[in-house]
DNA sequence: CATACACATAACTCGTTGGTTATTGATCAG
DNA sequence: CTGATCAATAACCAACGAGTTATGTGTATG
């Protein structure tokens, strides 16, 4: 359970990965054949990649006929946006100086 | 400097590397012998690391006689943070979208 | 000056992973 | 039923990355 950004970190790892999450977050409910269209990769790497993201919680998929469309899940980010709140806290709570850290953070 | 999440993801998704920066995130500033201690890895490969850790800016080193002292950047995140929010925001304009439609639909 | 120490770099191994093509399973159209 | 289409799986391969040991570079110390 504290574990959890080990998997997401490593589905996000992947910049093809990220592009085809990046898609589904801007536009919504995608089937394989339109993300492979955008895509630089084959259709079968498309949909190894989707298999991670799913595994990874990042996204749902839903079978319409002989077409699967994937839809983003960005409420699986939490546990990430916790591990890098976490971390600025650690860091903030050895400074008692909080413009400090705003303005390192600014920079 | 819009890709720089590339590095950052890249650098993080490593389990070695992020606890090294978490550690130093935690504890402050350490030495290369203190941080090899506590690691589970070789003393070169911890060295590796923090190059990477350092190449994206997560890191800072100094030098002191023939110690190496590194130290958490936790402000480089802020990439990081800054695609998380977009991926949620984009979610969100979306939702909203929906909601416009909805409400015009409505009257 | 010689030795020990802290760290970085080099050279190499090896497992993982992201890519490919080929194939299968399922569904729709004629 | 037949052929075409969409997606997933299989089988394979090349490249990368994280680890190791060995060595190099610089600094403190006797």
């Amino acid at each position: 359970m504290s574990k959890s950004h080990e998997i997401l970190f490593r589905a996000l790892a992947d910049p093809t990965r990220r592009a085809i999450f990046e898609r589904l977050c801007q536009d919504g409910d995608q089937t394989v054949a339109a993300l492979t269209a955008r895509a630089k990769v084959s259709q079968p790497a498309v949909s190894k990649h989707l298999g991670v993201l799913k595994q990874a919680g990042l996204v749902r998929d839903r079978h319409e006929g002989r077409q699967t469309h994937y839809t983003a899940q960005p409420g699986a980010l939490a546990p990430l946006v916790d591990w890098t709140s976490r971390m600025a806290g650690f860091w903030q709570s050895r400074f008692d100086d909080l413009e400090d850290l705003l303005k390192r953070m600014d920079q």
